[in-house]
DNA sequence: ATTCTCCTTATTGGATCCAATTTCAGATAT
DNA sequence: ATATCTGAAATTGGATCCAATAAGGAGAAT
């Protein structure tokens, strides 16, 4: 239950000290996979991303199993990996899931939640709202999984935190034209003041409408 | 998102005709790990599974990348891969989610369920009620999979079966004791009738408490 | 007797090597 | 001109080889 569940989490260092290569060259590409920099469809050759970050290919073939199996590339025998495709209806798809899934985890983290805690996803409310449009990803994500991670429940997490990264493969696509930023940041306060009170059955429906407003922005956005 | 999902579906022949090694060796583990054959904890030596398998040490490597992205394996720097440890949160865990995706995947079937489909089930239900006690496990997979399936959602389908395999493995632990075969057997047939009406809220109803059950049973038989 | 150190051995992580398959360009036939 | 065949180049899948790390055991010191 580790895969991508902590990527997030500890914050892609992509120097990736202790961790071994195949760990390394997984984070980073699937870094590249969400940001759009690779685009779906796009092959992935074994000695290119190789040389690219100056290993054999025998890591390489064991990350792109990794990513593989949480969906971001496809492999074929014989001829290799690619960017996994997207389209409206995975979209749709998963933020049907990210409903039923953030909400459970909502609802086991309220009541325990720490003031302190609450602070920490402030604090990156905070962060959010003055950063670059390009880290609001990542930074968005990491809102959610602060408030998610007082349910203690690390199969769940793992599951909210790749489709987490698998919405943000359309969130980049979309950014451009992208007014949600003000909707999103005002319905993250809500939430906030919600989990403040404690207030379990209005901040399940405050994060149900804030997921479910992101999947029809994003498939708005979407040029299909 | 192919990963497991298509383990149960195709059915693991095991022989592996036209896929690579890698995943051949992946579903032989895989199985061998849910059916309890391989405890929790137990170390993974590569070399004993090459031999095992008469393949060489690469695609095994490869194959127990898979499983860890799967939370079949946990594996640790320098010192090897292991079969994940189980626990009764994890199982009440794992209950809890498969009661949201199953109830949403069975919700968008139904209106989509052929009279054909349907038979299937009730016929691969007829199996199950016959067929000896370790073949419980894959066969009633099949049977919710198949009403499933009606929804077209790869994402959420393979996501659901990811969570059949990981109950598997508790199911195997408690099998003895398992008196609840009868009871499951007539809550298949009660859900059958209310697909056959085409019921969504009934179905979901009985799928629901299904689920729950079926998890209370698996806890109350888990020896810690 | 117990603990600590050092050294051997087992095992993993990574690189290189080889075979098999696919891809693609160029030649040839219609 | 188009389609098809042929063969070279690219690429993957798999095996072997080497280095680095961890586990384990013998022996020395207290």
């Amino acid at each position: 239950m580790s895969g991508s569940g902590d990527s997030g989490q500890g914050m892609q260092t992509a120097g990736a000290k202790g961790r071994d290569q195949t760990q390394s060259v997984a984070d980073r590409l699937r870094e590249r996979i969400i940001s759009g920099e690779l685009a779906a469809g796009q092959p992935l050759r074994q000695e290119t991303i190789a040389e690219t970050y100056g290993v054999s290919r025998m890591p390489v073939r064991e990350a792109l199993r990794l990513l593989q199996a949480e969906g971001f590339v496809e492999m074929v025998r014989n001829r290799g990996a690619s960017v996994a495709a997207i389209d409206a209806r995975d979209l749709a798809e998963i933020h049907e899931m990210r409903v039923l899934a953030e909400c459970l985890a909502l609802r086991h983290a309220i009541p325990e939640l720490t003031e302190s805690r609450i602070d920490r996803a402030e604090s990156i409310q905070g962060e959010l709202e003055t950063a670059p449009i390009e880290a609001f990803g990542a930074l968005n994500k990491r809102f959610h999984m602060t408030l998610y991670e007082a349910c203690a429940r690390p199969r769940l997490l793992a599951h909210i935190s790749l489709l987490h990264d698998a919405a943000d493969r359309y969130l980049r696509i979309a950014i451009r034209q992208l007014d949600y930023a003000v909707r999103s940041d005002r319905e993250h306060r809500e939430l906030l003041a919600a989990c403040r009170r404690r207030d379990a059955e209005a901040a399940q429906e405050i994060l149900r409408t804030h997921i479910e407003e992101a999947g029809k922005a994003l498939l708005a956005a979407l040029p299909g």
